[in-house]
DNA sequence: AATCAATTGCAAATGAATTGCAACTTGGCC
DNA sequence: GGCCAAGTTGCAATTCATTTGCAATTGATT
């Protein structure tokens, strides 16, 4: 149950190696502290998004919650890390390798709040279409998918 | 301007008349109170999604922000309101035609928080899809899109 | 008009997220 | 290695959306 042991093919996501983060802030000239290494690694074993709150849960003696909000606004404002809404008002973090396209979704059980990875999208002719209608730019979108995951039907 | 003095057409939404909604709430054995019609009547009103702050703000006199909070959690119990998230962590509502499908989304400037409904959405065999792949029932999902409206290119 | 349960207003509590500030690290420099 | 300045942190206090306890009020029924 490592979380660091990973076979050759097994995992849905694959993931840059940790030092393509810390590089990243290093070279936008952001130091490297324990809350931000602490925060990334974490981040970067994590299979689904995950809240503040739960890194805290984690990390509670390496920093401070307030740090971990700071950190996260940071990878955000880097574009190191994708927010996502599960709609119970709490915002979700999930780790981005740059460059690689991340670009996904999640199916939330209403019952047990389990998590599964959506890689399907809807075609980017409906926001070719979206645009035309509407006369907008640079449309992006916020997905999430809601159901009853098979142990809770 | 008097907010029950409506003609016979002009709306963009055709809604039901008030009295379906109030109609509802009474045969489900909940009061007609002050505090709910005057909720209903201003949401019958809207065009868009609307916060339970921005309500209060019109019906100060009339009712308590806590009322207002807990005549939508009624509202959204019994279907008549549908309750969207435009990512700014305040939740908005929108009074729901039962019967009727209400289904649409909505797109967002950026920059000036315009909104403009959107009738598209993809394809029901997206759902399909995801349902063989993942297990899941009863599939539902929200959507919001965001952009730069043609005002703030 | 009387009754009673449902509902309200008010104020206090909760929970996520943000912020001010003094104390403390990190990274660059000698 | 030690010093310094800027960037960061921890802590506590704050903000903002939402929820809740409770006594007072009101709608629906008789």
């Amino acid at each position: 149950m490592s979380s660091t042991e990973h076979h050759c093919c097994g995992h849905t996501h694959e993931r840059g190696s940790f030092s393509e983060w810390t590089g990243r802030l290093q070279s936008a000239g952001h130091k490297l502290t324990k809350p931000r290494l602490a925060v990334l690694e974490l981040l970067h074993r994590q299979e689904h998004p995950i809240t503040n709150r739960e890194i805290h849960a984690e990390l509670s003696a390496e920093c401070d919650l307030a740090s971990i909000y700071r950190t996260m606004h940071l990878l955000m404002e880097m574009n190191l890390v994708q927010q996502f809404d599960f709609g119970d008002g709490t915002a979700r973090f999930e780790l981005m390798s740059p460059g690689e396209d991340s670009h996904h979704h999640h199916m939330i059980c209403k019952q047990c709040s389990a998590v599964v990875e959506v890689d399907h999208c809807f075609p980017d002719s409906l926001s070719e279409t979206l645009a035309k209608h509407t006369g907008f730019k640079e449309i992006t979108h916020k997905l999430e998918f809601f159901g009853l995951c098979p142990a809770c039907q």
